[in-house]
DNA sequence: ACTATTTATTACCCGTGGGTAATATACGGG
DNA sequence: CCCGTATATTACCCACGGGTAATAAATAGT
């Protein structure tokens, strides 16, 4: 079945006998990165330490260097995921456009998100293994994204864009339709993520839609706004946006130095 | 926090310690009654047979009377939510009408078993913790519930009363928004269930329906059928078709033979 | 009433895996 | 070159909870 000489997957910093001499924190974001495919892979409980260890060549006692313990990894999968949806919501709140075009925006991003190990990890995880004081944070947060997915079709009803109903549901509806993706999607498979995230704006949107989604017909209705909201649907073009995914997760990835950085000694 | 003496709860067959002579299957359905509340409340790993056992004023051995273990219980309780969604499908494939039509009775249906405990074990349950066996028993059950939605869309494209599409996608979209309300309802809210079942029924097929949704303007585009559809939204009727919700399900209520009852000896 | 069968209880086992203590090795600076 | 610090390893602990064996209590049949 298996035995050991793991083919050096991915990329490890630790090179199975060589130069270890990585900084730090990369070598805790290798961690973050091979527990959250194994969780996923495995379900939390289903994954232990120990496998988590053996994947980056190193012995389970090494990684309380980095981490409090099982379920702070957890949290900190879940807390890198957690802002680079801040980061999608970020962008599309200060992009220009009506209720509408934002709520598509946002669609495009945490749809693409749903379909990466990180995002996953938001939806899959459950909230009950995690620390009293982590969960209520998490918890919290959830509240933040759904209320963006809210406001921006409350917005919209506002500027005529969406058509009324209620945000609640329909903010509900959208969420989980685009969370499930966390779900079945898993890549290699026919469509790329870009493309599911793409199309399901198209398919959540155009039911409240009140202007004509496909191509044509923009049949002037909207009473201000609705600029660039979308070039007329391009098969694959090269994701003309590629300027900055990464706004306080980039921040992260430098700086980095709040959060809890293992064994206090 | 917590002592002894559960206030018998809802309504268990062990009365603390009198008369326990009811019927046995009647016991099994309790312990899987008591167990699916408990996985949901605590998870499955976090629950402990333990703990289902207290609650039924019995002890953990006792179990092993009705099950072979847990990760069975696991599976008989998804066993049943599985056989309420069949009994869905049975209803909504036998009714005349649209494929739209068809697609809308199975959402209402399906929604609202999204909102009952072992509706939600359909969703919210892992399937890495069955066995081997039942998880490709599961597997396959899945699939079957997928190809009832992706039928009726590809069904509604045919005879004009929905707007071509990728049924697999819009397939995927509506049964992920469905799914999560296993995720975030709960009894006790604003809305019952049946309320958010008739508002997804609506939000989620006038996207890609042709006909008006709301109440007027049935436009006359609809080549067939399309006959009892729906009747115009009635507040809070006293729900018209409480007829048989079980079909397979009342089957096992009654006979119940099959399906492995516990210690072989 | 006596016995066979079912169903429950008490007492126990033990595998698993998260977590820790003691210790060794590598690294960087004076 | 030596020492302090960071980082890793080996060896271990032990709580938890699923599962079982032995046994007792209840029930049904004749």
């Amino acid at each position: 079945m298996d035995d050991g000489q793991i083919p050096s997957s991915s990329q490890s910093p630790w090179l199975p006998f060589e130069s270890r001499r990585r900084a730090r924190d990369e070598k805790r974001e290798a961690v973050l990165r091979t527990a959250v495919a194994l969780f996923l892979e495995q379900g939390y409980h289903g994954a232990t330490l120990n496998e988590v260890a053996r994947r980056l060549n190193i012995t389970k006692p090494a990684l309380y260097n980095y981490f409090r313990g099982k379920d702070e990894i957890l949290y900190e999968c879940w807390s890198i995921g957690n802002e680079l949806v801040d980061d999608c919501i970020a962008e599309t709140s200060v992009s220009t456009g009506s209720g509408l075009s934002k709520l598509r925006k946002l669609i495009v991003r945490y749809a693409e998100l749903m379909t990466e190990d990180y995002g996953k990890s938001l939806v899959r995880f459950d909230l009950r293994d995690l620390s009293e004081d982590n969960r209520k944070i998490v918890q919290t947060a959830k509240r933040r994204i759904d209320r963006a997915f809210r406001d921006y079709i409350a917005q919209g009803v506002e500027d005529g864009s969406v058509k009324p109903c209620d945000a609640k549901l329909a903010a509900f509806a959208i969420a989980g339709s685009l969370n499930w993706i966390g779900h079945w999607f898993q890549p290699g498979g026919e469509m790329t993520g870009r493309a599911v995230a793409e199309e399901f704006a198209i398919r959540l949107t155009e039911g409240i839609a009140t202007t004509a989604t496909r191509k044509t017909a923009q049949k002037a209705a909207v009473p201000a706004a609705e600029k660039a909201d979308k070039p007329p649907r391009n098969g694959n073009a090269p994701r003309e946006d590629e300027s900055e995914h990464h706004t306080r997760a980039a921040a992260r990835a430098a700086g980095q130095s709040k959060r809890a950085r293992g064994r206090l000694r």
